[in-house]
DNA sequence: CCATAATTATACCGACCAGTATGTATAACT
DNA sequence: AGTTATACATACTGGTCGGTATAATTATGG
């Protein structure tokens, strides 16, 4: 099962019915998953879950609110948060997640980019949401460039946000890629053309 | 409407039914294209559907192979045939494909990655079919960096398939992006880091 | 002109889906 | 103890879906 966070979720069987949600929308998207597994999975019946969501669409939206977008954080953000060095920071990161990625994940795919496929141009909200994850993950990168910038580590001529948006678009690029072919071959291949550009943001 | 390639589909209500399966399936996704609206669009009733094609799954293989699976080539591959600069061709190909994007093109995303996202992890038919694509399309990018590492113009220290995947997959990546923000500038940003990665591939 | 096959139209089926109406058990409060 | 709100459980509904059986039409070849 892909690394999940979401401390916050103080509700047990609320907690229960977003993960097992979660678990079917990654596998199956988020029209294609039906209810009744996401219930006999979280050991749940019908009524339970519309006691806690109005509606499956408020359910897809809460596990984007409260379970995608903690978990980007907690992978993609916090370890950036006290970086010396960024460029060899982001490196790491980026290496770290192809090793970390289980035969699921990497047969899967990215949930957030799955999600974006699948929901931006039909429902408004999921766009939203989804929308608000990539600025803040393009925004992080972004600030670790502009502090390497200032402490003469990175590149001063590239642009942080373009950059940044860059590499979150490659990381995507390159799970969806290895994804379809179910090679972590690819993925790491993917990722290691990734590193190279990132050196060259370097000074 | 999406640019769409297929002269060798002769027959004109088999040919309908297609552009207008992909139209939809474009926009909601295979498992969500409802045939009814394909049907209204292609002004054929679902006798003549059930005729041409012997299930839903056979429709959508027959868009991939017959018109994604052409118009990649067209697209992508067939102005890099008779190339003489190959960095230079593809940083063409790239701002090209920027400036000729609709706002549905922008809106909608790429039907192959989108694709790709939806079915890979559930239809081995849908995998295998995208994969051949993604492979046609990484091996022509590869052809024409080996033939510039041939002729000088491409650093001869760089792996020619791992850069063409990393190029397919960053294209892939921009798209996504912009397709969430609804944004051409995030196309547009993307697609210049692109072409500054192309550009550190020279020797 | 007829026979035969190819093609298209119509009506219908069972399965599945999200959502609801209603009932029940448990806890909280007065 | 009695009342009320919370938290579930069960059974059901209307609607949509892909698919099919069959009839009607059109094209083809002798």
């Amino acid at each position: 099962m892909c690394i999940l966070v979401g401390m916050s979720i103080t509700n047990p069987t609320r907690r229960k019915i977003l993960e097992s949600a979660f678990h079917e929308i990654h596998r199956n998207g988020f029209q294609a998953a039906s209810l009744s597994p996401i219930l006999e999975r979280a050991r749940v019946t019908k009524g339970a879950l519309y006691h806690h969501f109005p509606s499956k669409q408020s359910l897809g939206y809460a596990v984007v609110d409260e379970l995608i977008k903690a978990t980007v954080l907690e992978i993609w953000l916090r370890p950036l948060e006290a970086c010396i060095d960024p460029i060899d920071s982001l490196k790491r990161l980026i290496g770290n997640a192809g090793k970390k990625s289980s035969k699921e994940d990497v047969f899967l795919g990215c949930p957030l980019n799955n999600l974006c496929q699948e929901m931006s141009p039909i429902d408004e909200g999921f766009r939203q949401r989804v929308n608000q994850i990539y600025e803040l993950w393009c925004e992080g990168f972004a600030r670790v460039l502009r502090s390497g910038q200032a402490s003469g580590k990175v590149n001063p001529k590239i642009d942080p946000m373009g950059s940044a948006t860059f590499i979150v678009a490659a990381l995507a690029g390159c799970r969806s890629l290895a994804k379809n072919a179910q090679s972590r071959d690819v993925l790491n291949a993917c990722g290691q053309n990734l590193i190279l550009y990132l050196d060259t943001l370097q000074p």
